[in-house]
DNA sequence: CAAATCTGATTGACGTGTGAATCACTTACG
DNA sequence: CGTAAGTGATTCACACGTCAATCAGATTTG
């Protein structure tokens, strides 16, 4: 409703918006993880890694596998399974089927740890994100998520 | 409108909203971090650093009050004025009031640097943030931002 | 004024992310 | 079948973040 014009740059008040989204989210995400983290020892990237492998077939997954799974580079992943590995969380085993691959297993110790973490992290996730707003902007949120997704594949 | 009871976990569809959210805000914002990257050779952070010098009286402040300006610990802005120095973006001199502490001054190549990314820096804003919504529902999103801050604020 | 305390800033150890390079094994194909 | 290309996975170099420790120079206070 304005200028017939295509504006080529946000508006100072589209700028705020984004600037104060980004500073709000990026707390409470941070405020999450440090509840993870204080709670149960593990990072987020830990726990993504860890609920994989619990929902998987025998809580085994072939590396790649699981990388395209949680959406990580494979780089990324080594080094993660690195850590992991090192605290007994999960283990690696070589692949018959592939010997370039390797099968990465959810130890016991792993299992427990996700199990333990898993109602804490949820808590969290409810006290500090969803007690924030209403019932209609949560759901305003998830379609605005949806819509910026669409937009994002669509191109640029 | 629902039960009597205070749920204390959330909803499958409250933690896939705040799923969908991190994961869809993330790829915007790394996006806009590569299109930064990609034309002005600068990190959000030189961003960040480099937008409050430009500000400052004499382009220049000190230490502590950068780090206060933007919010960021200390040791944080340490590495990254480090890496910017070694790159000329900035330079650091003692400081005669209290010889503890040191101005960070902007070079003119900083100054140069800054000035020719912003442009294109809020030209990707516009086309990977801005232009995915609606000027209705970027409002509510900065609304939802403030929502969000406020809680977070009051406690935890 | 001297010892205790506070404060500005850097450093170190470590976790985490990216991209390029590497390496070993598999597969495809002339 | 043997070389070229492809693929699974790790490694390297680097950027970046956090927290605890350090350290030198200010300040406070008995």
């Amino acid at each position: 409703m304005g200028t017939r014009t295509h504006r080529e740059l946000p508006t100072s008040d589209e700028l705020a918006v984004w600037r104060a989204h980004l500073e709000a989210f990026d707390i409470a995400r941070s405020r999450i993880e440090a509840r993870l983290h204080h709670d149960s020892q593990l990072s987020t990237g830990d726990y993504k890694v860890l609920l994989a492998l619990s929902e998987a077939d025998g809580k085994t997954m072939r590396s790649s596998e699981l990388a395209a799974e949680i959406s990580w580079e494979r780089s990324r992943l080594s080094g993660q399974l690195g850590r992991m590995e090192k605290r007994g969380l999960i283990r690696r085993e070589p692949c018959v089927e592939d010997a370039r691959g390797s099968h990465v297993i959810l130890t016991d110790a792993g299992a427990a740890a996700f199990k333990a973490s898993t109602i804490p992290h949820l808590r969290a996730i409810k006290e500090i994100f969803v007690d924030a707003f209403s019932a209609d902007q949560i759901e305003l949120m998830g379609e605005a998520a949806a819509k910026l997704r669409e937009h994002l594949t669509a191109a640029t």
